[in-house]
DNA sequence: TATTGTTATACTCTATAACTATA
DNA sequence: TATAGTTATAGAGTATAACAATA
């Protein structure tokens, strides 16, 4: 029986103490509102997912990639790359192009539209990043940074 | 041409850096180990997905709690929490019974095959747990899983 | 009218297997 | 024989809309 004071629209909400100390859930936990936040500032405003958004600045950072260096970085499957690139190459975005020492490889670079896309999107992502970790003094956020990465490395390659 | 003391199996791998302080990048990151490693302990011993696993731990310690509590502890849609709970009932880990005090309401209990399932799952988290933070010092657990909550908490509600 | 839960449906993401072309 | 990339297909996860029963 909730006081006039409570806002608790729903029954109350449920003990979830019994999952807190495990990492995977805190991840995915955060992992809500930090991809809320990025469908807002840069998803919905430039039409990209956050994969699309994350091959495009990897392409403007590494010009001639390959679709297995994305597939890597990535962590995606090739097929999954490969239709990636053809959402990014029909709008426009990106080239593939056969590579002269390897003709089974091809090299993607961006396009001049592409080029902008990324230049936007990136600037976008850093006011997300504000955002997002508004409640965060910038020791914290360095400190999470790292840790993520050591989990990431640690169990990862 | 790579020298012969090289591991790198592939085109070498490209620059990451553009992206790696962006917080939603890092949690992906992390997620990718985070989750074989539960797939590996418990989902796949147990015949358990991430949030069948949450499911029955929350229930474990929420008995009677509605599958709109549920709802909201999973952040899952009310469709996705019914094929959800069919699914634990089919296999009778679960029982739903109408609630006394309000007609429309769903009161879910663990059976006893479900109580003793989240048993076994519980102390398999654990074993999991250690094997992903290995890496970390107990100190770093600790801020790690505080940074997360108030990254969840920030956004959040 | 609003809320709880279900059904039906569609859409996205991802994974696998089979194929080609080069090496 | 192995590798880069593509195609086709199937599976899991998730979202929306329409509905029944109850408040």
């Amino acid at each position: 029986m909730p006081s006039p004071k409570d806002k608790d629209k729903a029954p109350a909400g449920i003990d979830q103490s019994c999952l807190q100390h495990l990492l995977g859930y805190q991840i995915a936990r955060a992992d809500i509102p930090t991809r809320r936040a990025f469908a807002e500032h840069v998803g919905r405003p430039l039409a990209l997912s956050a994969v699309e958004f994350s091959a495009l600045v990897l392409l403007a950072f590494n010009p001639g990639a390959t679709p297995k260096q994305l597939s890597e970085a990535l962590a995606m499957v090739a097929p999954a790359v490969t239709v990636l690139l053809d959402r990014l190459e029909n709008r426009g975005l990106i080239e593939r192009n056969r590579s002269d020492s390897d003709r089974r490889a091809l090299r993607v670079t961006l396009t001049p539209a592409g080029t902008e896309l990324a230049r936007k999107a990136h600037a976008l992502s850093l006011e997300m990043e504000r955002e997002v970790l508004q409640a965060l003094s910038a020791a914290e956020r360095a400190i999470l940074i790292e840790l993520l990465q050591k989990v990431a490395r640690a169990a990862g390659p």
